[in-house]
DNA sequence: TCCTGACGTTACAGATCGGTAACATGGGCG
DNA sequence: CGCCCATGTTACCGATCTGTAACGTCAGGA
């Protein structure tokens, strides 16, 4: 409460409105979405409380906003991985539990949108949806890659990583990162050889080119 | 808010602190920590905020009890593990697999503990020390049951397995009991085969029996 | 120039929060 | 009986919370 001022130092945005977003995902982050009132995220923001509930209507409205802001921010993260391995989605996957991995061991850490969803439990609060979309959105995009790589039970596999990376995110987040969270790369990277070991002998004479 | 009185009609325990803990836990759960005052608390135990004061010190310590008390609901559940397999490791592992699966697909499915973690960021909170000290204690029995099954990585199967289950909880609690935690036990079965496959190869010769 | 709209400032409402003080009550036990 | 201790009751404190009202200020565009 005393430091959350320089948070805002490090938060240049010309606009109000993106200052109070970006300031209000730090001190959620930090004290916890219902640690932290609107006045100090004004605050915090170099602006007032006005302002912000003249951009949005409540304070669940700035959360939801937060939330789908941070889950814009899987995008570019998607596209970096096409981008660095153009047509070689296995080289992607792998590059998938490296990346994810770096993103969950810094601060940002446990992700939002589940911290969210543990902090609201009220079942119709705006920020539900975007954290069912948002988690709807990235299954599939997992799924699509591990077919894309040959991977015969794809949608298995791409559930058994899910699941593995929000466990050592929540694992990270109770018990610190020296934790088992530590091993989520040696461990994924087990489970994708024992699938693609799967796959190939399933798939043993026919090729193996199916996505690409 | 309204029927939480109700709530406290299931709880019936003479002493009022059993009371009060049994009824915190479950408000806790549907409202979350923040979500529920010591007022709240005490008029749904059927007591009154001067007796919870009595008796706990604070919320803060409130909590840390009520952590505790769940933390050892855990020993009768690896108490019948041994209980119903007697000097047969393997088999109590499969059965830990089953018996975490219908837990996790309960009510209290989100461990109460890692629920804390999430919503209570200071890092000295009292309710910390419980959670890493339960979370610490779960991974090593978990460790002990798979060397006793004969897995030879059996830190990596008991971290991959302790990570799908926290995995399969948080993904519960986020998206809704339809998403990929429905699928642990099968997916917790395939680590648990790849891993058997690798351990038998591995100790190929040698002799298995290193637990019983 | 003037006007509009975004932004800042102050004050306040109503509720709830964690926590405490003072006192009444009532049952068990010597 | 008389005492004690756990519990119940009421009132209160100061702080904080979300959200609103009223009123300045000021830059930029027509």
């Amino acid at each position: 409460m005393d430091n959350d001022e320089l948070v805002s130092e490090c938060v240049k945005s010309a606009r109000p409105r993106e200052r109070i977003i970006d300031t209000a995902q730090l001190l959620f982050r930090k004290h916890g979405i219902r640690g932290v009132g609107v006045d100090a995220i004004a605050e915090a923001a170099g602006t007032n409380k006005m302002t912000l509930y003249r951009h949005f209507g409540s304070k669940d409205e700035l959360i939801a906003e937060c939330l789908r802001e941070t889950a814009r921010g899987a995008d570019p993260f998607w596209r970096d991985l096409e981008d660095n391995f153009p047509g070689d989605p296995l080289a992607q996957l792998h590059e998938w539990v490296r990346a994810v991995a770096t993103y969950a061991s810094m601060e940002a850490g446990g992700c939002d949108l589940v911290t969210a969803a543990f902090e609201l439990p009220e079942p119709d609060h705006p920020a539900r949806l975007v954290v069912e979309a948002f988690k709807h959105d990235q299954r599939q995009r997992l799924i699509a890659l591990c077919r894309k790589a040959g991977i015969k039970e794809a949608e298995k596999l791409a559930d058994t990583l899910g699941l593995l990376l929000e466990g050592a995110r929540v694992n990270r987040r109770s018990v610190g990162p020296d934790g088992p969270s530590a091993r989520f790369v040696m461990l994924a990277e087990a489970v994708i050889a024992s699938f693609s070991a799967a796959g190939k002998v399933e798939t043993k004479g026919k090729k193996v080119a199916e996505g690409v």
